[in-house]
DNA sequence: AATGAATGAGAGTTCATTCAT
DNA sequence: AATGAATGAACTCTCATTCAT
């Protein structure tokens, strides 16, 4: 899977990349010393400076790769379905896989799917991420098209407005999904993958072809 | 709409806290300083602690406010409807305000609805939060069986996991359209507002009676 | 035992110092705050300040107090013996209790039994602790001279290096027997009374006229 | 003298050690901030804490310190003596040496002697210190043993009750007379040493075998 | 006489970052 | 390339003390 186009010191910063992301994982962003990721990482703390300009630069590569990541998953979910709702779920699900292996990843995706278009000055790594935000919208949106080409989806749903709408609302209930798990399955009862299947199903059926879905 | 019980003649507190609620807004909870509230408040630092136990609390005593806001913005909002649509559009209208009112507010808010049931060393701000945000999901509970009686809703649709599958997809397109304005305006080429009618929409259509609703 | 001589708010003052001298107790001097007291006692912070002009005032009003509760206890135990020996012990047996009834109080009066004599600014507490030492020395006094006089003690000893020389051993050993208690009951094996004991009595033997006193 | 085992070359750790043992000499540990160390030593305030994690450590540091220069200060006391008095009075000598040469050690060294039996959570630099302590008591005991068998001291004394008295007696009766040097040089008007020499006598005529010693 | 309110000064500690080697 | 050493700046929080009322 080979997307490192520059490979500086390659070896050591993929090893930092991946203490760090590991740590900010478990203690958050802020939570996580530059100090506690040199010792995990087993380099000294100057080393780090080498090859990352400073902690910034470092979680912008983190969130570079979570896209990335995120991006193979969800071309993966598309591939193999192979009716629209079953391609649909495949994505669901592989949205709900991949936040819950990489959850730092994903709240990082989520919040730099595309990037504040004022400003000018943007880092080569954040124009690379903005562009692979721009390939899972294609993705996301190719998806649609073929849906209502194939009669599963309503004919007249607006193309962006959903695919962005829905991102916004698969994410937050997927957040909420995680954050409120234990309230969840104590108030409602069940356990947080059906919750999860009833929102993702509650939200397919308002796109759905209603002459062809019988809900 | 003031609910604030004890406090004296304290506005001193409030100063405090609109200020940190305002620098919260700005640079978030992490990013900005008890000097920083201290020092923009026209306070010194040792007065913020003659206010606050310490900066947790002052986070916890935002939050509660936050959802004791949120709770009058929906109970408001449910009042002043007729039809279920109606009232549902009314509830996603305030909550849209209150998020472009109170930003920080509304992050909070979403965050804090329920609370880790695995402690039960509950400060009496939390407890006090979390009974609000019962409070909240009580008034959303009546609005679906009140449409389900009406025959303005499924009647098959279950009610709790509706209300948190809902809350977190709401707040999840609120967000989105919120962070992703310029973006979308320019990509999609619609306003703010049509973005989110179009979602909120989208959703309602998801539970709406097929019978009745000639969507 | 009426020995206040002005009485400025008196009640008060002396409701702060026993609360004073109790936190003190408990915590140690810097480690209580004059806000705890303040608290603990009843009274305002700023009211703290009428009765005292600070803090170390504060402290001083109890060191004085401590000393003359040290030269009651002292004047009670020689009055109640008749032999030399038996007065000693009582002097050490009321040493010993009032450490342990007022151990705060113990480690200050033996520190100020006598004052720095190059400066010149005294405060008028501190010259009356001053001469309350000087009461506890005299008291001293008297029982070495009468026991050379009874032929208990021996006659060659000087007086006063005796009597600082004895009152840093004994101190000395009042407080290893009470800080390291633990470590002697459980190294040597006997209880702390019965270590005192041992080491009051050594001390006596050095002093004792070895033609009368048996040993 | 050396014992230090590790620091490779780190100079800067005795420096910052040597100058928070005279600020605390000066005016105590709590009267100390890192701040002043930190001024003192012409290091930065972050730099104490590259060599000392914490204040704390830097106190233990120092204890360890004490207790080890004391020790071989005994240890040379004890070696250079023939007979038992002539051994006494060495380690009586060495003590005031010491307690001169470094007032603060003296005060650590004593309070330290032992350790909290209740605890269980020492640190390394703890345990280090109570071991010293111990090594101390051994030497101590080696004397009066050795004192015992040369007929010199009184065959029945119980060892270890006399080390720990002993200790107390002398420490109580050094500094006694180091506090009030003033006071015992114009009120008894006789210098420090003589006081001193006077007391050791005194306390050893206590265990001195009276058919020896002809007193 | 008593205090609510306020604060300057400073405590110990941590952090991202730099730089000579 | 790699790092040991060093630090300025900032952090949260506490304290003894003052003063208007």
């Amino acid at each position: 899977m080979g997307r490192r186009k520059k490979e500086p010191g390659s070896v050591h910063r993929q090893n930092i990349a991946a203490t760090a992301q590991r740590l900010f994982m478990q203690k958050g962003i802020e939570g996580t010393s530059m100090n506690e990721i040199a010792q995990a990482s087993g380099y000294s703390k100057a080393t780090l400076y080498v090859y990352f300009k400073n902690k910034k630069e470092l979680v912008g590569f983190l969130v570079l790769e979570s896209m990335e990541m995120l991006y193979e998953h969800i071309l993966d979910a598309l591939k193999t379905g192979t009716s629209t709702k079953e391609r649909y779920n495949h994505i669901c699900q592989s949205l709900v896989a991949y936040q819950q292996e990489y959850p730092f990843y994903f709240q990082l995706a989520l919040g730099e799917i595309n990037i504040d278009f004022t400003r000018t000055d943007f880092l080569p790594e954040e124009l690379e991420t903005f562009r692979t935000g721009e390939k899972i919208n294609d993705a996301m949106r190719q998806l649609i098209q073929d849906g209502i080409a194939a009669g599963d989806l309503r004919a007249n749903i607006p193309i962006l407005p959903t695919i962005f709408s829905f991102w916004g609302m698969m994410s937050g209930l997927i957040m909420t999904a995680e954050h409120k798990k234990a309230y969840i399955e104590q108030t409602i009862g069940i356990p947080q993958e059906e919750f999860l299947s009833y929102g993702f199903w509650t939200l397919y059926r308002a796109i759905a072809n209603p002459d062809k879905e019988g809900v």
